[in-house]
Parts: structure tokens; C-alpha cells; sequence
DNA sequence: TTACTAATGAAAATGATTTTCATTTTCTCT
DNA sequence: AGAGAAAATGAAAATCATTTTCATTAGTAA
């Protein structure tokens, strides 16, 4: 939705990288117009009506490149496949998952943010230095069925 | 090293269980001896040297068991594999991890536990009525470099 | 012991991700 | 605009963890 916000990380990535080329620009894309979180399938997918000739191994390329710059969140999956999405600015910031360990959707949580902020913190700095790991990122996540999957569950 | 323990969860999979086998046996002493996370693979090798006999796909199929009944934990790392501990009663119960995304090694913490298990608590409550949810577990986990990766990173 | 099947193991299949390498494309410098 | 160097790409093959298939083995209740 906000289009400023890709024209922003759009320009940041072009200055961390040697060469700003269509495939990267139409992945951004995609991964600028969803709030969800994507598989490289996925993305291949979707690219695949538009532009036949970009490959999966680019889009692999691709959401490595901008996860290693801190643009794009990677997310492991129980499912067995990493997804990927966009960081947002502002309100949507900071957030945690709800992951459905049958079909793999991941669903966005912000609630107790502040509360969970400071937990994080404190703790993140004790283990940082009690076990010498150098800390760059954290998740809470939650696992379970999601509506879906919890219906289809029951009729089998 | 609590040998009391594994004679507990023995029974309590034995009685949900039609048929308690060699393999089984075998596996559940391997992870009753180790305070780590052990891959299938790993199990495997240990596995090998006594009892060439069982098959790898026999410790998946003993590991996702052990797993559904409870009585392992297991833990999707984003180095590509699962690994698993057992379950231990009283001290080390409730526990978060610290994973190093180069070498997929696993540290257990259980700081901070009263805290966290009030918000998370109070967390699960709100996220399950809201997304109709079905919660069965959660993790808290920080992602970063162990000591040794920390150090084999900078040579390169 | 026997008979019934759950459990196993070897081999093949799957599926996500990575590697290889020849070719294409971007971008800088005329 | 055009040329050249090197980064980036794409197709195909390789990896690697995990799952499936199916013929054989081995727990267990009678
Ligand atoms: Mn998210
Ligand atoms: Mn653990
Ligand atoms: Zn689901
Ligand atoms: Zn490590």
C-alpha cells in the first residue's frame, strides 16, 4: 500500500548493491503489494504470468540478497520451507507469529509489544554475555492450527 | 542422568503404544543420555557403531513418535534440520533457546522464566480468541553467532 | 508356539534449496 | 551512442533432509 515506503527501500538497496536489475526490481514488487508472508514458489508463481523468463534460482538470489541487507524478514517454517516478507516502517514495526504447522500460514501479531520489548531486552542482553553469542535477531512464535486447518483436522 | 526419569517415560510410551520395540529403546536411551539437541542424523551415527542394524528412516520414524506422544521436543532450525531433546521434568522444564544460524547449534536458557510465562500466558489468551487459533505450543528463540562461529566468522 | 500385524529397513521418491557454468545484462568509461 | 568488464542470471544438475513404498521381520496376545 504505502508506495513511498518501496521507493525508499528501493533506493536503499540500490545503494548497497553493485547493480539494480529488472528481476530484483519486479520481486521487490510483489513483495511490496502483500502483507504476507511468501515462499520462493510462491513468488515464482505470481512472477511467472508476467515475466516467464525470470528464474527460481533468481528469486532464491534475490530474497537472500534482501535478507542479508535487512529489508526482507526470513521466516523458517515447521512446513519446511523458509517465507519472506517486506519490513514494514512505523506501526507494523515490530511483530511476532502465529504459525499453523499443517498449511504453513504465518499470521502477524503485535500485541503486549511494549511489554515484550523490555523482556526481550533484558534477557537478550544476559544471554548475549553469559553464553559469548552474539545476537542478531529473535522470534516468539506461537504453533497450533490455524481456523482452517483446525476444521479440516477434525474430519479426518 | 536422572535414570528414574527415563524409566518413566519409558513406561508412559510403552502404554501408548501397541508394540515397544528394539529401536525405540535404543533411540530413547541415546536422547535419555545427552542434554543436547540431536538431529536424526546424528542419532543415526551414535546409533551405528552398536546397532548397525537400524535404519535412519526407522529414527525419523521414532523421533516424529516420540514427538506426537510428547515426550521430545522438537525444533525446526534454520540451518535446515530438526533436532530433538527429551522432555525433562522439574528444573529444566520450561526453557527457550539461543540458535546459531551458521552450525545449527541449540543452547538452552531459562531465564527470565517467571516473566515470560506470564506474558506469554496472557498473550496466548488474547491471540487465540482473535485469530481462532489453536495454540498447542510456542517458542521464544534468539538467532544469532556462537562463540566458536563468532570466531571462524571473522577469519573469512 | 502360532498367527496376526505393527514396525522395520532398503531403496526410491520428493521437495526445497544450492551449485555450476555458459550466457546475458548492467553500468562505467570513452 | 558504443565497447568492455564484471555482476547477475537461468537452465540443468547436484545436494540434502525427510518421506514414501513395499517386501520382510519381529512383538505380543492367545
Ligand atoms: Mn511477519
Ligand atoms: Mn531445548
Ligand atoms: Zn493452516
Ligand atoms: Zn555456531
Amino acid at each position: 500500500m504505502p508506495q513511498r515506503h518501496q521507493h525508499q527501500v528501493r533506493r536503499r538497496l540500490r545503494d548497497n548493491v553493485s547493480r539494480w536489475t529488472q528481476p530484483r526490481d519486479v520481486i521487490l514488487d510483489i513483495l511490496a503489494r502483500t502483507k504476507k508472508h511468501l515462499s520462493a514458489k510462491e513468488i515464482y508463481d505470481t512472477l511467472y504470468s508476467t515475466h516467464p523468463g525470470i528464474g527460481l534460482t533468481t528469486v532464491y538470489r534475490t530474497l537472500e540478497l534482501f535478507h542479508r541487507l535487512g529489508v526482507v524478514q526470513k521466516v523458517t517454517s515447521p512446513d519446511g520451507q523458509s517465507r519472506y516478507q517486506l519490513r514494514s516502517e512505523g506501526s507494523q514495526e515490530h511483530h511476532h507469529h502465529l504459525i499453523c504447522i499443517r498449511c504453513g500460514k504465518i499470521i502477524d501479531y503485535q500485541d503486549f509489544a511494549e511489554e515484550e520489548l523490555k523482556l526481550v531486552g533484558k534477557t537478550e542482553q544476559v544471554l548475549s554475555q553469559k553464553h559469548n553469542f552474539l545476537i542478531l535477531d529473535h522470534n516468539i512464535e506461537f504453533l497450533g492450527l490455524c481456523e482452517k486447518c483446525r476444521k479440516e483436522t477434525q474430519k479426518s
